[in-house]
DNA sequence: CATGGCTGCCTAACACTGTTAGGGGTTGGT
DNA sequence: ACCAACCCCTAACAGTGTTAGGCAGCCATG
């Protein structure tokens, strides 16, 4: 009876986070957490709902970054204290999770035109893209999969066009896991900061330069090729290389293909 | 001369990571915390430096994970105070760069025999489970370039093979980026928990079913696919997966050359 | 030998974090 | 009017990274 609370907020577990169950990012009084549903509910103005949370976790990652962003925050954007999220909220897991799916909720895939491989590219581009737009992304969304509703759609739709491309099964499944897999690994190294420059505060392109001195000014005997191919190494055109990257996936994908579909 | 400490610990900053500086992986027993090394012992006796520092931190992180990494774990682990290690570390975030390079230590290229293929193959392998072998280690790797003198070392031999396979300079920076960048974005999905199924504190395997189940659980006219390639999708051999991406690049670099290279 | 400066460690403290316990209103249903 | 559910609150706990300032030994110099 203590903690009655804590026992479930909505009706069903595993089903909640796949159901797709209309998501309005629409700021309407309505649709409290899965509560809705079951009669005699309580309260007037809920205020906070599961979506508006991830809405203000969201601006809070905007402002804040990743490491900035507290319950105590997360709660002050809502105009709440933090222990009330707990009643929403399970942890501050559960709340990245929301954060994640909320992130892929601004994903929209691209134009159903041209061969697999455009389509395919497109995926690829705009999926960084995204993780590059919104802040702090790629970090939120390593190192957790959360299928929300957002997450489900794109899979989907990306699964659609790999099969209809000519990939079997298995190989569909594989290519959109490839996808996912190097496109967050890229973006989260190009947004890694380099240890040894980060005392300069400089822009990309300058820390590239100061990455660039630094493979130079190292032994030529010990590093031959590290110091020969220092300028290809921090080249600073990232798109180029993101580029490139896709492209070798491409093509290592049409091999699976009959020549006649490539 | 107040806080002249914090000026410099060492001679160069620069050169210091770049630096191979012979590290020893710390001669055995010597290195247990507890209060002998404090009495009598004054600057003559370090009792820690960075190397052990980055030792203690590798069997903290081993022990208790990075969310469980803090700064006064790892100075227990070294017999000191939490304080004590702002003399030897500018902040936790170099400490995670040693860390970082002390994790890289432990890999060793693979053999110089076979095609390039069989070479780049092995260590996309060895890479990954390198990281799978240290506990977090993928967590500690992404998001942070730390290029200490073990990541150099495997660089420049990496370089240098792709450089003899017939890969223009360019392309073996990029191709080299592409490996790290997929490796540690594939080893960081296959490690994150899924949020639906992490109630139940499974095994891969079970979890992998749990996934399955949910995809099949989904209304099969709003995801026909994501329902039919439920299996595909929730395959639980990693090695597999990671296999079919690993040959997926390789077909796509192996474009890059001429015919008679490949 | 004495003096100071440098090294390496210490204790205390600050501002913060995630999380829990328990209490208090407001609401709707009976 | 009562009850139960809902939603939010205050207070607190243990733990985090980090800094200020102090204190004991070692070095080299006067």
């Amino acid at each position: 009876m203590l903690d009655c609370k804590r026992e479930f907020h909505d009706s069903e577990e595993g089903v909640r986070t796949a159901m797709p169950e209309n998501d309005t990012t629409a700021p309407g009084a309505d649709a409290t957490p899965g509560s809705s549903a079951t009669p005699g509910a309580g309260a007037a103005t809920p205020a906070v709902t599961r979506e508006a949370l991830a809405q203000a976790a969201l601006r809070v990652l905007e402002r804040e970054g990743l490491a900035g962003l507290s319950m105590r925050k997360v709660a002050a954007e809502v105009g709440v204290k933090a222990a009330s999220l707990y009643w929403h909220v399970r942890n501050k897991q559960e709340l990245l999770d929301l954060l994640n799916d909320a992130i892929m909720g601004s994903a929209e895939p691209p134009p159903r035109e041209g061969g697999w491989r455009e389509q395919f590219h497109a995926y690829c581009w705009r999926y960084r893209r995204l993780l590059l737009d919104n802040r702090d992304a790629a970090k939120v969304v390593a190192g957790r999969l959360a299928p929300g509703p957002n997450l489900l759609g794109l899979m989907e739709d990306q699964l659609d066009r790999l099969r209809a491309a000519g990939l079997s099964d298995a190989d569909a499944a594989m290519a959109s896991y490839l996808l996912g897999a190097f496109v967050q690994g890229f973006v989260l190294q190009e947004q890694s900061p380099i240890s040894a420059a980060e005392v300069l505060g400089g822009s990309r392109r300058e820390i590239a330069v100061a990455a660039g001195d630094l493979f130079r000014a190292l032994p030529a005997e010990d590093f031959p090729n590290l110091v020969d191919l220092a300028d290809d190494l921090t080249a600073p055109d990232m798109d180029a290389r993101f580029e490139f990257c896709v492209q070798r996936i491409l093509d290592g994908l049409a091999a699976l293909l009959p020549p006649d579909r490539r």
